[in-house]
Formats: C-alpha cells, sequence, structure tokens
DNA sequence: GTTAATCCCTCTAGCAACTAGAGCTTCAAG
DNA sequence: CTTGAAGCTCTAGTTGCTAGAGGGATTAAC
C-alpha cells in the first residue's frame, strides 16, 4: 500500500488532485491507515493512471466518469465508448485546423516584422473577420464550457 | 449602434460574456442610451470578434489582451510586437503538436474500437497504458489550468 | 395610450477542475 | 526522541464564464 505521496509521484498526479478526485467521486474513499492517512493499492492507481491518461487528452471528468463505469460493465456494446472517442476526435480536429490558420498568420507576422509598424501586420485582421475564416470554423456551433 | 442583443446575435458571443468582457477591461466601457442600456458600434463589434475567435482557438483571455495591446497601438514599431508574436507562435506550435498527437491517439481508438462489446473494446486499455502512449504524447509536460 | 412581451440593468452565486494556504497531526530518519 | 517532511481537514482563490433574482427600459400590439 502506497501513502497519497508516494502515488502522487508515481501516477503525476498532484496530492491535492488526487484528494480532490476522492471528493467528487471519481476515486473511491481511500483506506486509512492508524494514523488517518490515506493507502491505496495497484486497483486505484490503475485507476488513477486512467484518469490523468484521459485529462491529458483532453477528456471532461465528466467523460472519464462515463468511461469509468462503461469499464465497470465490459459487457456493454462498445458503441459508447466509441461515441465519446469519436465526439473528441471531432473537437480535435477543428481545434488543429484553427490553430494551424493562426499559426500561418503569426509566421507571417514575425517575417513581416522588422520592416515596419503593426499595421502591418494581418493577424488582428484575420482573427477579427469572419469571411475570413474557414468554413468549418464559420459554421461551427458556439462552443462552451473550456472554462 | 446595436444594443448589446443585437450585438451578442451578430457575433456569437451571449450577452453576460460581453459584459463580463467589459468587466474585466478587455471591452472598453460602452456608451450608454439614455435609459442606461449599453450602444456599441463597429469598433467594438470587431474586437468582440477578433476575441471570440481568439477564444475559439484556445487563447487565455490573457493572451487575447496581450494581441489587442498590439491592436490597440498599430503605429508601435513591429520591434515591440516581435516579442509577443514570437511567444504566441511557440505557444500556438504547442498546442498544434499535442494536439496532434491527441489525434492520432484517438484515432487509433476509434479504428479498433467498433467491433464487440466493451471487453473488446481497447479504449480503456489505450488510455489506462501508459506504454502505449505516442513518445511525443508521454513526454508531455504536465498540463493544467484546462479548467 | 396602455398593456404585454421582451429586452436590458446590477448583483450575487455557481460551474469545472483544480490550486494554495492555514493550522494541526502523523510519520520516518538520524 | 527530536525534528522536519508529509499528511490531515477546511476554506477560499483561480479562470472564463453562466444562471438567477429582482427590477427598469423598449417595443409591438391592441
Amino acid at each position: 500500500m502506497q501513502s497519497i505521496g508516494k502515488l502522487s509521484d508515481a501516477v503525476g498526479v498532484k496530492v491535492p488532485t488526487i484528494r480532490y478526485y476522492e471528493q467528487i467521486g471519481l476515486l473511491p474513499a481511500a483506506e486509512r491507515s492508524s494514523g488517518n492517512q490515506r493507502l491505496y493499492g495497484a486497483q486505484t492507481r490503475e485507476r488513477l493512471a486512467f484518469i490523468r491518461h484521459a485529462r491529458d487528452l483532453g477528456f471532461t471528468l465528466d467523460a472519464i466518469r462515463e468511461l469509468l463505469s462503461l469499464s465497470d460493465r465490459p459487457d456493454l456494446p462498445c458503441a459508447a465508448a466509441d461515441n465519446i472517442a469519436r465526439r473528441q476526435l471531432q473537437d480535435v480536429r477543428r481545434r488543429i485546423a484553427r490553430l494551424q490558420a493562426l499559426q500561418d498568420e503569426l509566421e507571417r507576422m514575425v517575417v513581416q516584422c522588422g520592416h515596419g509598424t503593426i499595421s502591418d501586420c494581418r493577424v488582428i485582421e484575420i482573427l477579427g473577420n469572419h469571411a475570413l475564416c474557414t468554413d468549418e470554423h464559420a459554421l461551427a456551433e458556439p462552443e462552451n464550457a473550456r472554462g
């Protein structure tokens, strides 16, 4: 059994974050030592590694909760988990496309800098102008919850 | 001059969000009608459109504040802006790299999913197992402030 | 010219997903 | 057996919004 600090080091999730995950029910309430300190076994460590990895990949805690509940019932069809992944993939592709456009503009700006003033740069114009957006971007539904 | 509601519809930013941007100083204090309601002209509308797109691209409000400080002073020599632009570009490149790794992994998941039950599905396994990560992903520095 | 619907106002409180700090207890190394 | 790190609980702060209460303004219909 590991202390919370060792678990933190092993998995790469900060101590308060682990406690937070327990608090919101993503991790089960940990066993306690005689002195009331949390103790973790392999199972919880794996679960935490799963959570950490999914967070790194941009999954919300709600999506992770969903995935974890699925993994507890492996007899269900795969489609549910697949749907979550597909939704994430769509979002990621959209973000990459937009960032690519911005990267192009910023690169051009940096190149052009040194030959004039900011007013020559098109970054502001590009970002302010709907007409210059890609179709994908222009049609994007209102985005939220990126907090 | 537009009411806040029309502006909201035109730009695709919710009314309370516009007021919030004013509150934190991203937008100037709006003109008011005789009845104390906010009125907006083309200039603020463009500024808001800029903010919206930059947010869509994943920039923090602080980064946007910086970019806006460029457009607020287009007479500055590019040398002054060069630094900011380069830093933003670095950030964009890092973002793209991370998202690309994420995209690859999600694509792999979706391909491998789709037959059978969750027990056959590798989404859970892939997310739980660091060894299956791409190098890029495995080496990613801890991400934060996504909340 | 009034009434109803719909906007708009300010203010406070809440969300996700943490993070930081205070003030105290427990553990492990020397 | 001390001392310093690590743990505990609790509260409050962060970012970027979002929702609601309780009221005033504007507009469209009658």
